[in-house]
DNA sequence: CGGGAATCGTGGGTAGCGCCAACGGATTGG
DNA sequence: CCAATCCGTTGGCGCTACCCACGATTCCCG
C-alpha cells in the first residue's frame, strides 16, 4: 500500500476528517441493522438527561437542524419510542417525551456505540482514550462557546 | 446555551463527527476565497512528495475514488497546476505533473491550511496538538492497514 | 391594548462528499 | 491467444448538513 504525503498526515484536519470517515461508516454498520441511526441516540440521550423538552432545545442541545429534528421524532414516533405532545402552556411547541420502550432502546444503542468506540479506538490504551476524548472536548468547546 | 448530554460528549466517535465539522467548515472558507478546494492540496501534496504519478497512485494515496480524482485534475489542469499527459509506457495511464505553477499553489496552500489548523487546535498547547495528531495517526493507521 | 418582532414546527430544496456500476481501451499472465 | 486485470471516465445514488419560507403562536414594548 502506498503511503499518504507527510503533509497530509501532519495536518489535524485531514486525520479529524479520515477518522470521522471511519467512525461513520461503524456507527451507520453498527445501527443500521437495528433500524437505528446516530442521531435517535442523541435524541434519547438529551431526553433521558434533561427530560421531556421541544423540539427547538433537542435540536440546540445535538446540534442538529430544527429540520432534520422533526424527522428524527418522526421516526422515533413511528417506533414508540417517544411520544410528541403539543405544549398546552405554549401552543406553538411540541413536547417529546421519552416511552419506557424508549428508555430500554437507549441502552441498546448506548451498548452498540460502545463496541464502536471500542473498534474505533482499538489502538489506544485506555489512557490514550481518555486524552483522546479530553482533547476533543476542549477542541469542542472553545468552537461551540465562541460561536454562541 | 444548553449543553449537550454528557452521553454524547463521552463518545469519541460524536466528539470526532463534530470537530470533523468544524474543521471542514473552516477549511472551505479558507480555501473557496482562492477557488481551491482539499483535495487540492491532497493531490498537490502527494505529487510534490513522490513526484509524476497516475491518477490511480494519486487517488490510492489521498484516499479519493477514481472517480473523483478525474474531477480534481480537470480543476488543477484548468489551472495550469498540473499537466496530465498520456504515459508512452503503459498507454492505460495518464502521467499528472506538478507544473512551477502547481508548486508555488502548494505553498499557499499549505500556508492557509496551516492557519486553519492553528484556529482549529486554538485552545490547545503545542504539546497537546501534537499529542493529538499523534493519536489520530494511530487511529488512522490501524484502521487502513485493517482494511487493506 | 395593539401591533411588530421573535419563536416554533414543518416542508421544500440545495450542495458537497463519498461511493458504486459500467464501459471501452490497454496490458498482463497463463 | 484468450481471460483476467488495470486505468480513466461518465453517470448516478444516498446521506448529511444546511438554508429559506411559511403559517401559527407568543412575546415585547410603545
Amino acid at each position: 500500500m502506498e503511503t499518504a504525503p507527510s503533509r497530509l498526515r501532519g495536518k489535524a484536519s485531514w486525520l479529524i476528517n479520515k477518522t470521522s470517515l471511519h467512525a461513520h461508516r461503524l456507527i451507520t454498520e453498527g445501527l443500521s441493522p437495528i433500524d437505528a441511526r446516530g442521531y435517535h441516540f442523541a435524541i434519547l440521550a438529551a431526553l433521558e438527561e434533561y427530560g421531556p423538552a421541544s423540539q427547538a432545545s433537542l435540536s440546540q442541545r445535538c446540534g442538529i437542524d430544527r429540520s432534520d429534528t422533526v424527522a428524527m421524532v418522526n421516526e422515533l414516533a413511528d417506533q414508540q419510542l417517544v411520544v410528541r405532545a403539543p405544549d398546552p402552556d405554549d401552543r406553538r411547541r411540541n413536547v417529546i417525551t421519552m416511552t419506557p420502550e424508549g428508555r430500554r432502546r437507549l441502552d441498546q444503542l448506548d451498548a452498540v456505540l460502545g463496541e464502536v468506540q471500542r473498534d474505533l479506538l482499538a489502538p489506544l490504551s485506555p489512557a490514550d482514550r481518555e486524552r483522546l476524548v479530553e482533547l476533543l472536548g476542549r477542541v469542542l468547546d472553545h468552537h461551540t462557546s465562541s460561536s454562541r
